[in-house]
DNA sequence: CCATTAAACTCGAACTTCGAGCATAATCCT
DNA sequence: AGGATTATGCTCGAAGTTCGAGTTTAATGG
């Protein structure tokens, strides 16, 4: 017997994730389906559960057409945002909107009693949703190689384990926020539309993603973006992760304070809020060198990995802000002639605090969106 | 009527291309087809003179299955290697195996006339191979934006159009050397079975690619992998690039004629490659700063994008074989600590003057193995 | 020479998609 | 108000693909 493909289906549902509110004469003529198709697959998929249509408004003459939903009672995947000091638990159905059930800050310091609390949590969210639970997307503030943490100075973690924050038969993607930030950005914010988005971020150090075709270019072990590790700083500096000269150090609140003549402050990310508060010749000249690094940084990124648009998360934007004359001056100069008729675009980032969860639900729901998984629900809908 | 869909023809297609020689059950296996649909498949492919079938080697018990192998008349690519001082124009099929047709010197410095010339033997190529021409991949020495040369310091040309290269109604991609030759290398050379695989070349300049899953990451205009102009090098330093402090301008023949207090040569390869030869010290002080910031530089990109493997052409890999110690140390101290635990692998390009066109075929080949061209293609042979 | 083995071949059933023809629900126009 | 126009949805038979079970085939090993 020859089994359900999903091609056409799959297609249909990717299409209705993709865009918000498309209609389904507007799918058909995308993806060049005939009307017949078009209604086969709606019916096939409606008896699913994957998805609604509710009568679309009017648009002049012609037979009204339907407005492709997700199904309230659809497939939904859990998302997991591990952040420096708390921590949200979120459920999203098929078009990726994360809406938070859990969050509480960390118990402590210890990564044990963090990742216990949001087992917990997961597990809630489990026992209330049940099967619908399709796969789990976590963001965490950390280097993560091979779906393991492997470095958190946020957080203040060592290696750390993060497969119990998964359910059984269920996929289980973890990420570092910065790169789900960046693909969240690149789907449905900032860098929406763009075929590479490069995202750069501002934290403690300068992390991001460059995100080809709504996908991060993740590396061969997942811990790609690490481009404040890129040796663009000072030679003579160490950076904590072990490498010289990392840009890293010359971007963030460690720079500010090293610029002001201070001691290495405890949290950089608020000490770099209050000087970028401030008003003085001082603060003003230690803000704008480190603007200019961050604008020469992103301009060899831009040479190197040509994106469309670059996405500035974090305290980048409000860097750039300001010194925008010393962060422009120093973007123009680092760019290759050639590309300064059209340089990429660069923008704040639009998601906010929320980009990493938006970023942990849309890879949890890749993998729902495949032949395998679709067959799965299809079993169990059958039952 | 319902119209071929090709899915399981296409993945059986893309199998023997990737695995050359695999056999007929090998395939059916790796994509979990039926005997059935196998023996259906290749029936159909053979049918329309896209593979054939020879008898396997018998490799114990059972029955014997066959080799898939491309058809003699099958479709065809051209392939262009337009290069510093000459140009060379060769057909490959699906195997993406390019057999050179035709090659001379550049009969002038002239970019027209160049072009004339290459234009001419793709016309002869044509008129050879007739309609078996599918598609037509063109590498050249330069920097490429949405197929036309916006920058080619070593050629000496300035804005050229290559789209009179193309043959009507066939795809034409246009693409850098150095891009199509990590193509080559991660497909078939030193990166092969890698997912993400990085190039870095030296020739005038750093150039290169990043590879992921066989597709180099080209970027919104396809001028990504200019690795040579991220600004790791010294910030006093303009490069003709129109940027501050790139890369470039540390590592190659400019790099070593400084460092002797020579003036800018002329001819930075071959200038290069003279100096590489010397054995008086301060040659190799000058080799090995020159190795370090290739080291120190490759140390960065992988802290960035995670490759499994470096891939090392053109200068890259003598500089340093040159210098190793000087290299080594510069780039173990410029990984980030938890990658020291298992760097990417650093090896020298396998494919030496050839991987430019091997990369051409492969980025056609890869635009003849598509829905539409196989759908145009049955059409053609019906007739 | 026969048992064993692995793979190819055959064939009907299941599934998807297409396209042509028809039905339907809106707007536009008189 | 009612017919013309238009875009879309629905129906249905034909064509194409894949599966799976059963059968056949061509090798090896004893």
């Amino acid at each position: 017997m020859a089994s359900p493909r999903w091609y056409g289906a799959l297609a249909v549902l990717v299409e209705m994730r993709r865009s918000p509110g498309v209609t389904r004469a507007a799918v058909a003529q995308r993806l060049g389906l005939s009307s017949g198709s078009a209604t086969d697959i709606t019916a096939r998929l409606r008896e699913l559960a994957l998805l609604t249509e509710t009568p679309a408004p009017a648009e002049g003459r012609g037979r009204p057409t339907t407005v492709l939903s997700p199904h309230p009672d659809g497939p939904v995947v859990l998302a997991v945002d591990l952040r420096h000091e708390d921590w949200r638990c979120a459920f999203a159905g098929l078009d990726g909107n994360p809406v938070v059930l859990d969050a509480a800050p960390h118990p402590s310091r210890e990564p044990e009693q963090a990742v216990a609390a949001v087992r917990e949590a997961v597990r809630r969210a489990h026992a209330r949703l049940g099967d619908r639970v399709r796969a789990v997307g976590v963001a965490v503030a950390a280097t993560v190689q091979d779906g393991r943490v492997v470095q958190a100075s946020t957080l203040g973690w060592g290696p750390v384990d993060l497969t119990p924050l998964g359910l059984p038969g269920v996929p289980l993607r973890i990420d570092n926020d910065a790169t789900l930030a960046g693909v969240a950005e690149a789907r449905a914010g900032a860098g929406a539309g763009a075929g590479t988005a490069l995202h750069v971020t501002v934290e403690v150090g300068v992390g991001g993603t460059l995100v080809v075709d709504g996908r991060p270019v993740r590396g061969a072990t997942g811990a790609g973006g690490e481009f404040g590790h890129l040796p663009l700083g000072d030679r003579t500096l160490r950076c904590p992760c072990g490498a010289l000269g990392c840009w890293d150090l010359t971007v963030d609140g460690r720079a500010l304070a090293r610029h002001l003549g201070e001691p290495p402050p405890a949290d950089p990310r608020t000490y770099a809020t209050t000087v970028l508060s401030r008003t003085d010749a001082a603060a003003l000249a230690a803000v704008a060198r480190a603007a200019a690094s961050l604008g020469s940084g992103i301009a060899g990124l831009a040479n190197a990995l040509d994106p469309q648009v670059v996405t500035l998360g974090g305290l980048a934007d409000p860097l750039r802000a300001a010194a925008s004359e010393a962060f422009t001056a120093a973007f123009t100069d680092g760019l290759m002639t050639f590309r300064r008729a059209k340089p990429p675009a660069l923008r704040a980032a639009a998601l906010g605090d929320d980009a990493a969860l938006h970023g942990a639900a849309a890879t949890a729901l890749d993998a729902v969106l495949t032949e395998e998984s679709l067959s799965t629900w299809a079993r169990l809908r059958a039952v």
